[in-house]
DNA sequence: ACCGCCGGGTGCC
DNA sequence: ACCGCCGGGTGCC
């Protein structure tokens, strides 16, 4: 990486065509490389503050970088300075270079840094009565088995390393999440944050961030799908960001500087707007809609895009030309980009040929691409302070002070200007793109970008053309290009004059590699649709996303952070969000205080998201009253009575279950055998379902020799709980389980949850029975792929059940009164969803399944043919409880069978949810069966309960919890 | 004068 | 840099 940009910085003289070089990574700019360069770096998580010392900044002459009092500065090293290969180069938050680290001092870091043994970082914080050095004050931050290597070599070199924070005098009384956060890992400042707290905060980090309440804004009239108010005060939301000067979070104007808060950093010019943001809404709210309203009413300067109309075209003009075909119908288009690919490798021929004719019949220099400028904002600072310093009468005046802004952008005017180019060109050729790129650099507003790119999963590619399609008024014409498959046109003139380019990530990232068109287009907007997709930053996608040009930047997500802050930061830096699209920055002023519980960077990192993103969910209001309106639901209760010869068995089962608890009851020893305990509480569950479904799990715990083998046999039944589907729950997080694990003394918890039990404590102990657990010894759920199949319910004497019965009574019934209602069938319970298979097929109900068992890939196509609203698509779904995440959309039922309770209401109506969400056009009915006199109705009432207590705002301890669940289970049995 | 002293040029890495 | 260093100009006072 710094190879890379410093041999671009200094090799664009003699070579014109690096961009034309594959093999380099084109960075653009000195800012860019920096932030290339500190992404490649590992976290700094958890770093320890081996010492400080006081180093000198010097050349600061040379460079028109500022810093201020109390700045932070970055420090790069430059390993090919060709004067001395120790160079540690210092660089000001907007990566303009200040100037570099004296050479004895850069020397010593230069070891310490390129093996990594520490990260050094700077802060200014006395000022300097000259021009030519100051003195900076330098942390060493690495972990502890470095620590006695870096503080030798440095001392071996000269420098002590001060633990107190050497001359750091001007850091005293800071705040914490100021510069001198750096320094505050010593602790005291503030009480941190718990995990907890933290794990909360994060939760709610994209909560409530409704912004601008009372503005809303009409979309242009060429859309016509009219607007939710919702979605108009979306769109005022998102004009505003793309088109007022607001100043970028953290920076406010004091006098004629513009100052930002968090750095210290104060620049005579405005900083670079951040032209966009993340639309963040739930899912279902109409991001797409509001998207595409965007593109229409916001081209530039607030001006709608202006788009052709048509008396008689009666579908959007869609200008998918892949070589041969002429223009095609929107269905064709989606049809062939998820062909695609690999079918119509012959024909990119005629297109790849067609643009390397265009480009070879015209030089490269000569081609002015809007693309191909480098923006540099002209201001008066620069001016002064070339007066100032005297320019000597080695640099070429042409190049004044604004070269050195930018090491490209200087390379490329020296070579311009330059007599000794071994590249013959007339200097008219270089003069006109020389005033090209000057009058480009003098307007903010770029108007020659007049495409929308938008980069989307190929999942929901061809639903941004039919959205497009929706809602477009039906005579106006938009042209869009459908960027995917191997006949893709790759000509960058064809693409920018095109309004909006779709494509996927694969594709974009794919074309990353070589030259790709899209990179070397100035984009009026990219949107990144499901824009979480890319927190990964070390992903090739994510360089790709990151390396687009374009004057505004959307990012659509309807999950912005999974569950961590560092998700964040590839979002930001797409945003060009500055200084934090440089890592570096990040880690220091956001991820590491905000890590380490500090209150104030976590203050920080929600000012920053909320001044970017807008995030309603769907229980979100406006003016009291819901964003979206979703028809009715109605639950309804199925009491369900077991055939006496069930009911005998049912009994005989409760009998034996009451009799062992009871004996751990009275011997307090329920929350030691709870594995035991909840088998038998299964089973009768099962039983309510239908007999079959209770496997081998008969495993007398009497018999249990030693107590190893009794714990053995408990954590094997444990591992039956969850492989029978059934829906526990952790003790830790109260929630359902997700990534269960079985602890050594049989007790199940999410691994998360667990393994920070285990971290926060030297000997940790199990929540429930306070055995001693380890990492080691827990058991991971499911330890192979063994979850039951059809085989294991014998079908040829296949048997019903009432539940099954009280079912097919209630399925039979929807379909003599309408056809096409489609029915969720419910059950924790993947075995009972084989039996279930039986009668369906019986009836002649046409049916799919879809259960934890199901690869993601045939999930996709399951749901896919259940959505469809073809006459021979199947009506029924059978649904394993826990199939699915949250995101799971079956809005094509509207009947719900949930056929066993779940100890967790929220988990029923999580599944409900599934059908009763947006884009669900009927009344939606929800029966629950349960059978009369059972476990079952007590479960039914310990879900009460919990809701009451969730509602009250849990104040209940650990005590508490344990004392509420053995009273539980005594309760299920009625005891 | 193979020195000292003066003062201009110059100065990161 | 209101420094240090270099190297040319200069040379009693």
């Amino acid at each position: 990486m710094f190879s890379n940009w410093w041999k671009f910085g200094r090799d664009r003289s003699t070579d014109v065509d690096l961009f034309s070089d594959g093999s380099e990574s084109p960075a653009e700019t000195l800012s860019q490389a920096i932030r290339a360069a500190a992404s490649q770096e590992p976290d700094a998580d958890g770093s320890l503050l081996f010492g400080q010392l006081r180093g000198t900044v010097v050349g600061l002459r040379y460079y028109t970088g500022v810093v201020n009092r109390g700045e932070m500065v970055g420090l790069v090293r430059e390993p090919h300075n060709p004067y001395d290969k120790n160079a540690v180069m210092v660089t000001n938050v907007l990566g303009r270079q200040v100037g570099h680290i004296r050479k004895e001092l850069a020397a010593a870091m230069a070891h310490v840094m390129d093996n990594n043994l520490a990260k050094v970082e700077g802060v200014v914080y006395s000022g300097t009565n000259n021009s030519f050095s100051m003195p900076v004050t330098l942390s060493f931050l690495g972990s502890e088995e470095n620590r006695d290597a870096v503080v030798k070599h440095m001392a071996s070199r000269g420098f002590k390393l001060d633990a107190d924070g050497g001359g750091a005098a001007g850091a005293k009384g800071r705040s914490f999440g100021s510069p001198g956060s750096s320094f505050s890992f010593k602790k005291g400042v503030t009480i941190p944050l718990t995990a907890e707290e933290l794990k909360n905060a994060f939760d709610n980090l994209f909560e409530g961030l409704m912004q601008s309440k009372d503005g809303e804004k009409e979309a242009a009239e060429s859309v016509v799908t009219p607007l939710l108010p919702h979605q108009k005060q979306a769109l005022s939301w998102m004009c505003a960001r793309e088109n007022e000067d607001v100043l970028p979070p953290f920076w406010e104007k004091r006098g004629d500087l513009y100052y930002n808060s968090l750095t210290c950093f104060s620049a005579t010019e405005i900083p670079e707007r951040v032209r966009g943001g993340i639309l963040a809404d739930d899912m279902g709210l109409g991001k797409t809609l509001t998207t595409i309203a965007l593109i229409l009413t916001n081209f530039h300067q607030g001006k709608p895009l202006p788009v052709e109309r048509c008396v008689s075209c009666h579908h959007l003009t869609l200008f998918c030309r892949t070589g041969k075909d002429g223009p095609f119908s929107p269905t064709k288009a989606k049809k062939k980009a998820l062909e695609g690919f690999k079918l119509q490798g012959s024909s990119s021929a005629v297109i790849s040929a067609g643009v390397s004719s265009h480009c070879s019949a015209i030089p490269k220099e000569d081609v002015i691409d809007a693309a191909d400028v480098v923006q540099v904002e002209d201001e008066p600072q620069k001016s002064t302070s070339k007066e100032k310093h005297k320019p000597t009468k080695r640099k070429p005046s042409k190049e004044g002070p604004l070269l050195l802004e930018d090491l490209d952008f200087a390379a490329a005017l020296s070579c311009a200007t330059s007599a000794t180019t071994p590249k013959k060109k007339t200097t008219e050729k270089s003069k006109l793109k020389q005033s090209v790129e000057m009058s480009v650099s003098e307007s903010t507003d770029d108007l020659s970008a007049k495409a929308t790119l938008i980069v989307c999963p190929l999942s929901v590619l061809s639903n941004w053309l039919d959205q497009f399609k929706q809602h477009l008024r039906f005579n106006v014409k938009v042209n869009i290009y459908l960027y995917y498959g191997s006949e893709r046109n790759r000509s960058k003139t064809f693409l920018s004059s095109q309004d909006v380019v779709i494509t996927t990530y694969n594709v974009l990232s794919t074309d990353f590699g070589s030259k790709s068109p899209l990179h070397g287009i100035n984009w009026l907007r990219v949107v990144l649709d499901e824009g979480h997709i890319i927190r990964n930053p070390n992903a090739q996608m994510s360089k790709a996303v990151l390396e687009l040009k374009a004057q505004r930047r959307w990012i659509l997500s309807g999950t912005p952070i999974q569950n961590s802050v560092k998700d964040l930061w590839m979002l930001l830096a797409f945003l060009r969000l500055k200084p934090f699209d440089v890592r570096e920055w990040w880690n220091r002023v956001i991820q590491r205080p905000v890590i380490q519980g500090d209150r104030a960077g976590l203050q920080n990192l929600q000012n920053l998201v909320k001044c970017i993103t807008l995030r309603r969910t769907k229980n979100s209001e406006v003016n009291g009253r819901r964003l979206v309106s979703l028809p009715k639901k109605t639950v309804y209760v199925e009491q369900v009575e077991l055939s006496p010869e069930e009911r005998m068995e049912y009994n005989l089962a409760r009998f034996e279950g009451r009799r062992t608890i009871g004996r751990y009851v009275a011997e307090g020893s329920v929350l030691r055998n709870y594995a035991d305990v909840l088998a038998i509480l299964m089973r009768l569950r099962q039983y309510c379902c239908h007999p079959d479904l209770i496997g081998e799990i008969t495993a007398d715990l009497a018999t249990a020799d030693t107590p190893a083998e009794l714990r053995q046999r408990l954590v094997e039944k444990m591992r039956l709980v969850l492989a029978s589907g059934s829906d526990e729950e952790c003790s830790v997080c109260l929630d359902s389980i997700r990534m269960p694990v079985i602890t050594h003394c049989a007790h199940v918890y999410c691994r998360p949850c667990i393994a920070q039990v285990i971290s926060s404590e030297q000997k940790a102990r199990c929540p429930l029975c306070r055995s001693e657990i380890k990492t080691s010894e827990l058991v991971e759920f499911p330890p192979e792929e063994e979850m039951e199949d059809e085989k294991s319910v014998n079908s040829d004497r296949w048997r019903t059940s009432s539940k099954v019965q009280a079912l097919m009574r209630n399925l039979l019934r929807q379909r003599a009164e309408d056809v096409n209602i489609k029915c969720l069938v419910v059950s924790q319970f993947t075995r009972f969803l084989t039996v279930l298979q039986t009668p369906l097929r019986d009836h002649g109900f046409s049916f799919v399944r879809l259960d934890g068992t199901v690869s993601q890939k045939k999930r996709t196509q399951i749901i896919q043919e259940f959505q469809s609203s073809a006459a021979d698509s199947p009506k029924v779904m059978l649904l394993s409880l826990k199939a699915g995440g949250v995101g799971l959309n079956l809005t094509a039922a509207s009947r719900v069978f949930l056929m066993d309770p779940a100890w967790n209401p929220a988990t029923e109506e999580q599944c409900i949810d599934r059908c009763h969400r947006l884009g669900q056009k009927r009344n939606v009915v929800v029966t629950k069966f349960i059978v009369k006199d059972s476990v079952e109705e007590n479960m039914v009432k310990i879900q009460k309960k919990k809701q009451d207590l969730v509602e009250k705002a849990f104040g209940s301890t650990n005590t508490d919890r344990k004392t509420s669940r053995v009273n539980d289970i005594k309760a299920l049995l009625e005891m």
